[in-house]
DNA sequence: AATTTAATGTTAGCAGTGTAAACATGATAG
DNA sequence: CTATCATGTTTACACTGCTAACATTAAATT
């Protein structure tokens, strides 16, 4: 005798939704089966997402807000060069378990960030508090410190792809059948890595 | 008075598909519409491609040609890091000019790059051409050269997705907004980004 | 040269998709 | 108590990837 409202539609979905992007990827991800997993008519979620850009979009927010969680600094303390290589590192970690929703958010799936402002405001977060904690930590201007989060960025953004890449192609893969192997990389040389990219950034 | 058989239909496919792909992105691409631009029957396509995935394949083969052509270095003759501060340059020009391409070739649309041994060959190209142009340039042993060629790649690659991502959300972005934008960047620190970055790879 | 075979094309059809329009239900505001 | 409006359903359209059965013609074999 259930109700013929749902009563909590609209999360249920995301949650849904983060679950099965995650585990399938986004492609795979589809309104109807949506629905039908929560036992609900195949346009009932047209009442809650205009689009299905806008179901990606709330994944993505609910994904921003928990990589921001994940590296976030607290810029109220003293902050240290080893917290930024902390975060960086929790930051790949993400990147590569969240691997299918990171691409949602980094991806071109959600087109427009600035249609959905939850959205723009999640994503803002992790760049607004590694401003913050360079701000902290050196006396650069404002200029300089946005290059070096650029960066930094662009550092642990790229090496979670390129060893999403090397995992996903593997043995075939020049890069992963040298000397080196994905595994190396991150559990080896990771920090140390950080460490050097780090220094290099802060002392110059 | 055309014929029933096309004659080249295959290559024609190809050609239209990068050309769909990176004016469209490749999510917009579909089988039954490239048959059409081709004057052909919706299902013909198959008799050449077994999935979308084997389509998208040949694309991304074609993109990292291009790619490899753009960024290659001349390892018979003398290498220098302007070579490597050039074709840095040059990656992150095409993975921004060819932007949707660039997410075929490194995105998951094409899962396991082995099924594709043409894509996997050209796929290899530019990281065999990196890591013998580092050879030549420094004394290090394999592993190292690995790890800088990892470092250099990530740093190339992780700019292209970040800058990307600060021009599609523009100024709403926290980061296009500050003292920094894309633009300025681009045009007037890459090189002596990508320098500065180098040094400290031969360096160290 | 004639005939078989294989490659390449077409047609028809299935199961699935995003999305819009018209309608049904029931919680809530007047 | 009733009117409204958010939220659900049904139906329908145009599109998709892909398969199976059939048609045509180029290439290989006799």
């Amino acid at each position: 005798m259930k109700s013929y409202h749902h009563g909590n539609l609209k999360q249920e979905l995301i949650d849904c939704a983060c679950k099965l992007c995650e585990r399938d990827g986004y492609t795979k991800l589809s309104i109807r089966s949506l629905a039908k997993e929560s036992g609900v008519s195949q346009t009932a979620p047209y009442r809650h997402f205009k689009t299905k850009e806008a179901l990606y979009a709330s994944v993505a927010t609910d994904g921003f807000k928990k990589l921001s969680k994940a590296c976030h600094i607290d810029t109220n303390k003293k902050v240290s060069k080893k917290h930024l290589i902390e975060k960086g590192r929790n930051y790949i970690e993400f990147g590569l378990n969240y691997a299918n929703t990171y691409d949602l958010m980094f991806g071109t799936a959600v087109g427009n960030f600035a249609e959905y402002p939850e959205l723009l405001e999640s994503a803002n977060m992790p760049y607004e508090n590694m401003r913050v904690s360079f701000t902290k930590l050196t006396d650069d201007d404002e200029e300089i410190i946005a290059l070096k989060c650029i960066t930094l960025w662009s550092m642990v953004h790229g090496l979670v792809g390129i060893l999403r890449k090397v995992q996903s192609v593997g043995d075939d893969f020049e890069v992963g059948r040298g000397p080196i192997s994905t595994a190396n990389v991150i559990a080896d040389n990771l920090e140390e890595h950080l460490d050097r990219v780090l220094t290099g950034l802060i002392q110059s």
